[in-house]
RNA sequence: GUGAGUGUGGCGCAAUUGGUUAGCGCACCAGAUUGUGAUUCUGGGGGUCGUGGGUUCAAGUCCCAUCACUCACCCCA
């Protein structure tokens, strides 16, 4: 083998693409039962969509190129911006609010481990429009529905839920003087021990009481703990909203899914209210999904302010978690007839799979003549619920032998009845 | 960017502290079975042991380098 795949790259053999089409199926299925309409964009962009007014160390992380107009173009690592793009060129023609969703694939330049490859598929449902956290409610509902058609149970996973605002309004209250160090901080609080957390926090800036009431605050389990720890109206009324969106979601029967987790930050700088991320119980893995509210993106794209929420659900972390908890489809591939010919008539074989085909049904036959018990084999293997003789001297005229392969059963019939039978 | 681990037919593995022709399972091909599949039996093809150098009478095995992959840290859209 002289040339390789490439780092972070997958091919996908047969095997390998009913697995994916499964989960795409999934996503896809579940996207229109809550009303998602799907959209796509191209698979680059101008690399300005990315870097924008914010640093270019995001330039780094991703694949990029001058094309032969001189341009600066990159691969896309995410929808987001092209979303947003698509957004702001409809300027105000678009019927707000609406609900999209895409399965893009997209492109990052790092360093591959697990659950993170260099080009994968993420799927990403957003509404745009509103500013209503019933917004928040219909996608945190459509991800508990989605996870539940693939199998999950709530003992396999769980959303952390957390507000942007909320912790951005108690940083005010704690007069932190430079909340944008303290967020990675917070981010890492269930990965690090807890004194080297709060050694973290007084090294962003902050002092020995400021620390000791932030633990206090981030170690909130329950609305009602964080009542107790905040202060002002501003941060009052971000708890309120988050308090609303738990109602509601109780109310959409997926209480057993969510819980409150203000750990959950998120290190775009984009999101500006709730935020969100789907683990395995256990944060076994890394983030099944993540999102929130991102209020300014259309603005700081030079668009005019839109309300957006949104999130992304990556296939790789995934299929992990599937084929962990063994939900991962094994079956090969299936059609409906295969055909079988004893004295190596051809013309007639594709004769028969004509009428077959255009009746609906799916058949295949040996591209050469080969002996029956090949052909018989070749039928197992394509996965055929029933085998016919296109050539038996068995079968009355109007009639062929067929063979059922799933009971091994055999007799005479007509196509129009054969056909009828695989057709309920 | 930092650190660790692993490289032996297509895949998964083995090869006694360096020793003779590198084995096994699965897969693949053929036959037993020239009008009937999943089992079984028999036979067959396929490997310059990631690559390059070194030590040695002798290297898959030890040493160095290099490449590739994996995992973790950083980061995470």
């Amino acid at each position: 083998m002289t040339v390789q795949l490439p780092k972070g790259t997958r091919d996908f053999y047969p095997e390998d693409q009913r697995i994916q089409n499964h989960i795409f199926d999934t996503w896809r299925k579940a996207c229109l039962r809550f009303a998602y309409e799907e959209y796509e964009g191209p698979m680059f962009e101008h690399l300005e969509l990315y870097t924008g007014k914010s640093g270019d160390e995001i330039v780094k992380q991703l694949y990029n190129f001058i094309d032969k107009g001189g341009r600066d173009i990159a691969l896309r690592p995410e929808m987001t911006p092209t979303l947003a793009r698509l957004v702001i060129q409809k300027g105000g023609t678009l019927k707000m609010p609406f609900k999209w969703f895409s399965i893009p694939r997209l492109f990052r330049y790092e360093r591959t481990q697990k659950g993170r490859l260099r080009e994968f598929f993420q799927l990403n449902m957003d509404i745009i429009g509103s500013d209503s956290v019933y917004a928040e409610a219909d996608l945190l509902v459509g991800i508990c529905s989605m996870l539940r058609d693939f199998g999950l149970k709530p003992a396999d996973f769980v959303i952390g839920i957390s507000s942007r605002k909320l912790l951005s309004t108690f940083l005010t209250e704690l007069k932190a003087t430079d909340p944008t160090a303290v967020y990675p901080v917070l981010d890492r609080r269930a990965k690090i021990p807890g004194d080297i957390f709060l050694a973290e926090l007084a090294a962003a800036g902050l002092a020995a009481e400021q620390v000791v009431r932030l633990d206090a605050f981030m170690a909130c389990k329950s609305i009602d703990e964080v009542k107790a720890c905040i202060q002002s109206q501003d941060s009052q009324a971000a708890l309120q909203e988050l308090e609303d969106l738990f109602t509601i979601l109780a109310h959409a029967g997926v209480s057993e899914s969510v819980a409150l987790d203000l750990a959950v930050v998120r290190g775009l700088a984009y999101y500006t209210g709730i935020v969100f991320e789907v683990f395995d119980r256990g944060h076994s893995m890394r983030a099944v999904a993540g999102g929130g509210r991102y209020d300014s993106l259309t603005e700081r794209l030079g668009g005019k302010k839109v309300p957006c929420v949104g999130f992304g659900m990556g296939d790789v972390v995934l299929a992990d978690l599937l084929s962990d908890r063994g939900l991962l489809p094994t079956t090969g591939p299936t059609v409906d007839f295969y055909l079988v010919t004893f004295a190596g008539n051809m013309p007639k074989l594709f004769e028969v799979a004509a009428s077959l085909r255009n009746a609906g049904c799916s058949c295949s036959h040996a591209l050469a003549p080969a002996k029956v018990g090949k052909q018989m084999e070749s039928a197992n293997i394509a996965g055929a619920s029933r085998v016919i003789f296109v050539d038996g001297d068995k079968a009355p005229p109007g009639e062929y032998e067929f063979k059922n392969l799933k009971d091994g059963t055999q007799g005479c019939s007509t196509l129009d009845q054969l056909i009828k039978e695989v057709q309920p």
